[in-house]
RNA sequence: GCGGAUAUGGUGUAAUUGGUAGCCACGUCAGACUUAGGAUCUGAUGCCUUACGGCGUGGGGGUUCGAGUCCCUUUAUCCGCACCA
């Protein structure tokens, strides 16, 4: 009886869908553990072999721990709203609606078929109301708390106002887009319209009008993280900055708290950096600069106050407000002729330009604080108006950009520290003896902006303070598929919709696409309003809305009454591990992180962090194919011929090629253009070449896991993605090297099942097919442990050749328990056969047993500069007895060892190689 | 520019974490069986050399009895940030 999957795998799916196999119930006798992939958006294109990678990794290891005991979680779900299914739905010109429901049941079956172990019955999606519900429930209690800085926390905005109504703005710390200064007697003084704007800057969803990233192709403002290069992550279209008024969350008052929870969790280094980088702390000092011939005080930061004495000129952003204020009448009109230079050019363009040095002169001047002297102020662009004051002082000595611009427009450059040549570049080292700076002078860089921290804060010149690249997160977007916000406005003002009105349903229109004039598509919805006739808010929520909680979801799907009842989080907490791509680093991973500490804030959940562990796999790549057509022909030229012609490369599809052989027929038949095209073949064949490229349609070189899991089966795709190499690799899907992993499934079969049917004896198994039994138990077990599944596919393999053909039931029955995770199908048909109850789903793990195991360790003797060291070694082919033999009959060993020192003694693992007396 | 990662046969990779480099596969070659096949099984396969032997983990240097592994340096590729003061 052959091994015939395509019997075996709809069956057994098909056993688990009737039975729920995998359904998970709240179960405090058992331990739980939480595994969970990033869901996937429902793009038109469906899956191809590289999305389930980490869905395989993960399905193993959730398979794994059920079988060691453990209650496991592990559900599935939909990021159907945002930009992408929207892009799809305009495309395709149809309904988003529409095609999300498409894309969705394609999306099931495909996964269906791979056979993996997720509770259906937790399913979420982002765009049902049910669900959504509970994203903008999470938005208004945002709206309805501000952050305390010294607790550390979120607190009810009702504190706050409390607080204006008591003493004002007198002694607060709280997060907030603008310092304000007001007494309790203005506060009190104010209506309600004006106590709300000023409310706006202290909320944690909040509206501020402000610089944003828009994007004029996709109508629509993005985040940070949405752009990259000055062109959108979805599409790659330009992106410009603009002013506008839009909501905003507040995520930069969780910065310290995000950047100190990195070090508790398991996440890779590269990837904690990617976020730290992000976050962008930085430690400097605020420092206010006299204006000559003006009462008002310039703010800079800096992380080089040391530095203050080298201090030339000022730059401000052009986008600084008082850029008007402190122009001269004799520059004002090169002023304005430059603000309108730098308008023109895009966030592209000034990012491609870097090098390009230009600014104005304002004409006014600022006091150097600790020399008086008094110093230029200009404006350029190389001053960003969103990091820090949006103003700087310059030192050019010590700041290449400075010095770049001191050397463009002629100014003093004053060397402060020792170590440089200021004549050739700027010395920007953080390391040398400070000069030229009166009483800093002698002392080292490290010391001395100790000292002016100090010294700023007892002139009354500012503050030291700590800085964050991070930005509060642009929360809307002028498009239609997404959560409507739970906003409606009376007189131009915000206010929330009560809690028992939500979900506010996104009403279905016609028209969904966006608007020229930027105008939210939902402008175009007659009524949309609150039953009073106030106007609800137009714009919708971003992809990252409905991705921030979800994992909260599945632990309480269905819950009506709250996102997660306090039972159930309490049982899960948190992600034991997630899987998913580095590309969502500074995107999801942030917000998801930012969203579950204002829930702990609140006290809805117990956990600080939503993901403990957490793994990147690897980018599954194309690798596509090449022929060669000799120029004006339709004669086609093998790889290794083609020099000798000259030949026009080609992409040919890679599901009509085999290991670099061309199948010619296919070829033929595969466009019309090559119906009767000519071979030039070396040895018999057609090889072509081949590169690696991204998987794309353009490129012929999309794989579809369908194809796989018809021609291989669903246990030899699993397999297979995972043989191919470590999974946080990015490495080209390539078939050629299937055929060694369904050849080991048939294999394992036939050890189950000859000719003339099951062939299991109850024979009692050798000590040596003992020993692999155990080795196998142990290396399978411990690199699944380590998430290192490419070696443990490989310790099947070894494993199968040590047996031989060994068909013993004690060998077999733990070894199919074993193979479970990575191939499902074929071990419940296994399982089955060999006359056992119930799912393989719900067995015992193996042990391994040490006894079976060679001795693991044993110590030999090293000379180490003529001093005895003992060092230990491992041995795996080897018996105890077989190694102690060998190092105490070693004459020259023997020897050594009573005494007679010998000069050099090389040793290696199993026996003495080399000693020189 | 700054930060992070990677580099091993024709290919994907492995290496007990400082101890015989190349496990397991793919591919290739040879053989067996055969209804000649994209089936199965057996053997060989890092490179140079007829052989003896030599060389070999991107390059160069170092530490060590011993280095793919540690240190310094350099090159290439990938990723992140990028006028962040």
């Amino acid at each position: 009886m052959e091994y015939n999957f395509k019997e075996i795998e709809p069956k057994w799916q098909q056993r688990w869908r009737e039975r729920k196999t995998y359904k998970v119930e709240t179960d405090p006798s058992r331990p739980k553990f939480y595994v969970l992939d990033m869901f996937p958006y429902p793009s038109g294109a469906g899956l191809h072999v590289g999305h389930p990678l980490g869905y395989i990794a993960s399905d193993i290891y959730s398979r794994y721990k059920r079988l060691k005991g453990f209650n496991v979680l592990h559900p599935m779900g939909y990021d159907a709203f945002g930009l992408p299914a929207e892009q799809y739905a305009i495309q395709t010109g149809q309904h988003p609606a529409v095609t999300t429901e498409q894309n969705i049941a394609r999306y099931r079956e495909q996964l269906d078929k791979i056979g993996f172990s997720f509770d259906w019955d937790r399913e979420v999606r982002t765009c049902d109301p049910s669900y959504y519900k509970w994203t903008q429930w999470a938005f208004l209690e945002m709206f309805s708390h501000y952050y305390d800085n010294r607790r550390q926390q979120a607190r009810p905005i009702e504190e706050l106002k409390a607080a204006f109504a008591n003493s004002g703005t007198e002694g607060l710390d709280v997060a907030c887009t603008q310092e304000l200064h007001f007494t309790a007697d203005e506060w009190n003084s104010w209506d309600e319209k004006h106590r709300e704007q000023v409310l706006q800057n202290y909320r944690l969803a909040f509206r501020a009008d402000t610089m944003v990233n828009w994007c004029p192709k996709l109508g629509t403002v993005l985040a940070n993280d949405e752009v990259h290069d000055g062109l959108s992550v979805r599409g790659g279209y330009p992106v410009e900055q603009k002013r506008m008024k839009q909501w905003l969350l507040r995520v930069t008052a969780y910065a310290q708290r995000m950047l100190n929870g990195l070090d508790k969790l398991q996440w890779s280094d590269s990837l904690k950096e990617i976020q730290r980088n992000w976050i962008g702390r930085s430690e400097g000092a605020q420092v206010f600069f006299d204006i000559q011939g003006s009462e008002k005080k310039l703010e800079i930061f800096t992380t080089r106050p040391d530095t203050i004495f080298g201090v030339t000129f000022m730059v401000i952003a052009p986008e600084h407000e008082w850029v008007g204020e402190l122009t001269t009448e004799e520059n004002r009109a090169a002023v304005e002729a430059y603000l309108a230079e730098t308008k023109k050019r895009s966030e592209r363009d000034r990012i491609a330009d870097t090098k390009r040095v230009s600014g104005v002169a304002t004409g006014s001047c600022a006091i150097n604080p600790f020399t008086g002297r008094a110093i230029p102020i200009y404006v350029s662009d190389y001053v960003l108006a969103g990091y820090g004051t949006g103003a700087i002082m310059a030192v050019p000595a010590h700041d290449s950009r400075d010095w770049a611009f001191a050397r463009h427009f002629g100014l003093e450059i004053i060397p402060v520290v020792e170590g440089g040549d200021v004549e050739k570049e700027s010395y920007d080292a953080k390391s040398g003896k400070l000069i030229n700076s009166d009483f800093l002078n002698g002392m080292d860089v490290k010391e001395a902006i100790q000292v002016m921290f100090r010294e700023v804060e007892r002139r009354g010149l500012g503050k030291k303070r700590v800085n964050y690249r991070l930005r509060d997160a642009i929360f809307s977007r002028q498009r239609y598929w997404g959560e409507p916000f739970p906003i409606y406005y009376k007189d131009n003002t915000a206010y929330p919709l009560p809690m028992d009105k939500l979900p506010l349903e996104l009403p279905p229109i016609e028209n969904f696409g966006p608007t020229e004039q930027g105008e939210p598509p939902l402008t175009r919805v007659k009524g949309w309003q609150t039953p009073e006739g106030y106007p609800y808010e137009l714009s919708t929520m971003p992809g990252f809305a409905g991705s921030s909680a979800y994992y909260l979801r599945y632990m309480d799907p269905h819950n009506d009454r709250a996102l997660v009842s306090r039972e159930a989080d309490e049982y899960w907490r948190n992600v034991d591990l997630y899987v998913g791509g580095i590309e969502h680093a500074t995107g999801h991973l942030m917000y998801s992180r930012f969203w579950n500490m204002f829930l702990y804030d609140l006290g809805c959940v117990c956990e600080e962090e939503p993901f403990k562990k957490l793994v990147n796999q690897g980018m599954i790549q194309g690798r596509s194919n090449f022929v060669y057509r000799v120029v004006g022909t339709n004669k086609f030229v093998s790889l290794g011929l083609r020099d000798q012609y000259e030949t026009q490369e080609i992409h040919v599809d890679v599901n009509i090629v085999r290991n670099d052989v061309l199948d010619l027929d296919a070829f033929r038949a595969w466009r019309p253009e090559f119906h009767d095209a000519e071979f030039i073949l070396e040895d018999g064949k057609y090889i072509c070449g081949w590169a690696i490229e991204k998987m794309s349609k353009s490129m012929y070189n999309v794989v579809n896991p369908d194809y796989i899991v018809d021609t291989y089966g669903a246990d030899t795709l699993r397999m297979y993605e995972m043989f191919l190499g470590p999974l946080e690799q990015s490495k080209p899907w390539d078939t050629n090297g299937i055929d060694g992993v369904h050849k080991f499934l048939r294999r394992f079969w036939r050890l189950f099942y000859n000719r003339d049917g099951l062939c299991v004896t109850d024979e009692q198994p050798t000590e040596k097919e003992l020993r692999t039994l155990h080795k196998t138990i142990k290396k399978v077990s411990e690199d699944i442990e380590n998430f290192s599944f490419n070696t443990s596919v490989a310790a099947f393999m070894i494993c199968l050749n040590e047996l031989g053909d060994c068909s013993k039931r004690a060998i077999l029955e733990p070894l199919v328990v074993l193979i479970t995770p990575f191939a499902p199908h074929i071990a419940e048909e296994l399982w089955e056969a060999l006359g056992k109850s119930g799912s393989v789903c719900d067995a015992h793990y193996p042990t391994y047993d040490e006894k079976y195991l060679v001795q693991s360790s044993f110590e030999y003797p090293v000379s180490v500069n003529g001093k005895l060291r003992f060092k230990k070694e491992y041995a795996t082919s080897m018996t105890p007895s077989e190694i102690q033999a060998d190092v105490v009959t070693a004459p020259e060993a023997q020897k050594w060892i009573e005494g007679k020192t010998p000069k050099k003694v090389i040793v290696v693992p199993s026996k003495i190689i080399n000693i020189v007396i």
